[in-house]
RNA sequence: UCCUCCUUAGCUCAGUUGGUUAGAGCACAUGACUGUUAAUCAUGGGGUCCCCCGUUCAAGUCGGGGAGGGGGAGCCA
């Protein structure tokens, strides 16, 4: 029976049988391989006589996979408390070294691991990063879990696209070179598989809100999907996302509910993958030293990580937000490209301000002019602002939006008329504020920039395993 | 989509004012050594200088166009 290397290395126990599998990370001097198996970050040292059989010696090579029956050992050499001397080692799998693309020794760059991204989880940088990623999953079910939220899977094929949230993605089964057309030339969908125009979904929220009009408290984790020709090291065309929705709360509920989850999911994988986030902090801290002094940032990963932990995110009002701007230094120095005014939409030259520059810590900011925010935010008394809210992190930007929703029809309707979204076609959504409806509150956090907040890398690209991009799906 | 930078060996990169046969480290192969930790030592093979067009006696190097990638911006999560 196969032994994982992590439980190994962690019981440190000495002299028993075991067998290992896992794929080669050094060979060094015909007798000791490193084994990783990725149930951790460290490899194991396996140490083979030398008398072994020649012609597996030959294919002990980097990347091949073998499995090693032995005996575990105090190690006689420095590097490991523990080590497995090898009887019997079999090669499940060659790797011929002239052709396998991926030299350690060489420390590759991310760029061209992302070319090969179907190998770049035998990295000890990805191996930490997907670890985290499932780590934080975990935490995020957990969290909602033990709160007595339902996990709710909204639809991925969906024929709304009112929120207006982004471009979408068509799905079809008409035949791309020639659908059959209307009389005025638009392409006839009531003869496409659903009988209608579909698409993927580009956020899961008014079904969220649906759910939640019955078992209260609810959440969507699940993939999402934007048309939009982004490209930047924050946005994918293809991502995760999570989306509370919780009946009765306000926006302040929905604030502590944000900040206490961030919080827990952090602490949660500081716990449970030490090991890899401090070796993600220290590949971090290598990668700032190429920076120049001013550019690098004043709290190490780790250091980062603890500090959001134990302190309160800043909350302010967007009112708030654009007086500390127009009163900044920055601004005086006329430091910004955007214009600062109350009703602007924040730019990111401004968020970054508040966020690294003021407060130094996570920022929420509430009470969004109503002009700049979807139609279902709940608008507040003074008839200007809604009860919106974002969290802004440092080096990511906006990591969390989220509102109370407009509960009452007659104020939703008007803005939703007022924005030109078609209240027939949105007849279910209404259908909630027409029979019982309540308070209620939630946010969409993109999954991926919690996986680049919390691992410290740069690009959105490296935080999921296949990345999808404008031109790009490879693998 | 816009701005900007980059593209030279399998990888990471150097390549001077345009001028012989384009280099280094690592990787890889062969051999030596054998308690190594990115093992070490010796030897060796390896190039569409991203693509196209142009300037020139001569282009990796200069100019124009294109493709791909990075960083920043917009849109957003």
């Amino acid at each position: 029976m196969r032994t994982k290397i992590k439980d190994i290395l962690l019981s440190e126990k000495t002299d028993y049988a075991v067998n290992i599998k896992g794929w080669v990370r050094s060979f060094r001097n015909n007798q000791f391989i490193a084994l990783n198996d990725g149930s951790c970050m460290a490899s194991i040292q396996a140490v083979i006589g030398l008398d072994t059989d020649e012609a597996i010696v030959k294919k002990i090579t980097n990347g091949a996979c073998l499995s090693i029956d032995g005996v575990v050992k105090a190690s006689l050499g420095k590097g490991q408390k523990v080590e497995v001397v090898a009887e019997k080692v079999t090669i499940l799998g060659e790797c011929d070294p002239e052709q396998f693309p991926l030299q350690l020794k060489n420390r590759p760059s991310l760029e061209y691991l992302r070319e090969i991204a179907h190998l770049r989880f035998r990295t000890n940088t990805f191996g930490a990063v997907f670890r985290v990623r499932h780590t934080l999953a975990y935490a995020i079910h957990k969290f909602f879990n033990d709160r007595g939220f339902v996990y709710l899977h909204t639809p991925i094929i969906t024929a709304s696209d009112a929120e207006g949230a982004g471009e979408m993605f068509r799905v079809s089964t008409l035949p791309a070179d020639n659908p059959p057309k209307n009389e005025d030339g638009s392409i006839n969908y009531t003869e496409d598989f659903f009988g209608r125009c579909t698409n993927l979904t580009v956020s899961g929220q008014l079904e969220a809100e649906l759910g939640a009009m019955a078992l209260s408290d609810v959440y969507t984790f699940g993939p999402t999907f934007r048309a939009e020709n982004s490209n930047t090291a924050r946005h994918l065309a293809e991502f995760w996302m999570i989306e509370p929705e919780v009946a009765f709360n306000d926006i302040v509920d929905n604030m502590n509910l944000a900040e206490d989850f961030i919080k827990y999911v952090i602490k949660y994988a500081m716990d449970n993958n030490r090991e890899d986030l401090e070796f993600l902090s220290q590949r971090l801290a290598e990668e700032e030293k190429q920076k120049p002094m001013n550019e690098r940032s004043e709290m190490g990963l780790m250091e980062k990580l603890e500090f959001v932990v134990n302190n309160s995110f800043e909350r302010i009002t967007y009112t708030d937000a654009i007086n500390i701007l127009l009163d900044s230094p920055a601004y005086k120095k006329k430091k910004f490209q955007y214009e600062v005014k109350w009703g602007i939409d924040l730019q990111s030259e401004h968020e970054r301000y508040l966020v690294e520059k003021h407060f130094k810590k996570p920022v929420i900011v509430t009470g969004y002019p109503k002009d700049i925010k979807a139609f279902y935010m709940r608008m507040n008394d003074d008839g200007k602002t809604v009860a919106a809210m974002d969290i802004l992190a440092p080096g990511i930007g906006e990591i969390v939006g989220g509102s109370q929703r407009e509960e009452r029809l007659d104020m939703l309707t008007r803005r939703m008329e007022e924005m030109h979204i078609p209240t027939e076609e949105m007849y279910w959504y209404l259908d909630t504020r027409r029979f019982g409806a309540c308070p209620h509150a939630g946010f969409g956090l993109g999954f991926e920039r919690l996986v680049l907040f919390v691992s410290g890398m740069t690009n959105i690209r490296d935080v999921i395993p296949f990345p999808r991009t404008p031109k790009n799906a490879e693998f």
